[in-house]
DNA sequence: AAAATGAATTGACAAACATCGATATGTTGT
DNA sequence: ACAACATATCGATGTTTGTCAATTCATTTT
């Protein structure tokens, strides 16, 4: 199933920036708001936005507002997901 | 360190594409020569070729010529590399 | 209600990517 | 050496992506 493929890829389509996973690995030493995030980051805040959209999306990001400020925290599904989808990948377990 | 970052995105980067992904689950089965990926893959001989460069660049597959046809077959390496990445994505080891 | 501030969206643009047809390279059999 | 075949490379093209500045939206403070 060709949309199954797609799913997929844009799991990994996520991983496949390096300001992302440079986000990501920030994130992990705890929640961040997006100001703290353009601290580190020399990109403009548009991007930072475009960037966190992705990352949610693709489930490796969880957001919370905080009155005007927005927080990110890592969250471990997309990591999981990841990781199940190698798996499936290494031991031929995909459903056609 | 900014290279880093690059090197590992590229390693998603090569996942981050569906035909690339049905590539790899074909191989699951067992090493295929690039004539046979081509019945399966409704795509043309050069781009074909172009996506086992970008494979076999990451990690991910081997090539080995055998007369004139050319076996692709699954490297592990790759998925260990990914997994390894992605662990140390994870649980925050990744040096700076 | 108005001003100020943080983040998301929009529109534009250049760089990267997937794709193809055509051509080149490498291998086998005649 | 040559013809046939499998694969790689090249050049062109349309699409996607990362980026920014400008604008809009949401929230708080005055």
């Amino acid at each position: 199933m060709k949309l199954k493929y797609e799913n997929e890829a844009a799991v990994f389509k996520a991983l496949s920036d390096p300001n992302r996973l440079l986000i990501l690995e920030i994130l992990q030493s705890g929640e961040k708001c997006a100001c703290k995030l353009l601290e580190d980051l020399e990109i403009s805040q548009s991007t930072l936005s475009h960037h966190m959209k992705i990352l949610c999306e693709a489930g490796f990001v969880e957001s919370n507002r905080q009155g005007k400020w927005m927080h990110y925290s890592i969250n471990k599904e997309g990591y999981e997901n990841a990781k199940k989808i190698l798996q499936e990948l290494e031991s031929c377990m995909l459903t056609k």
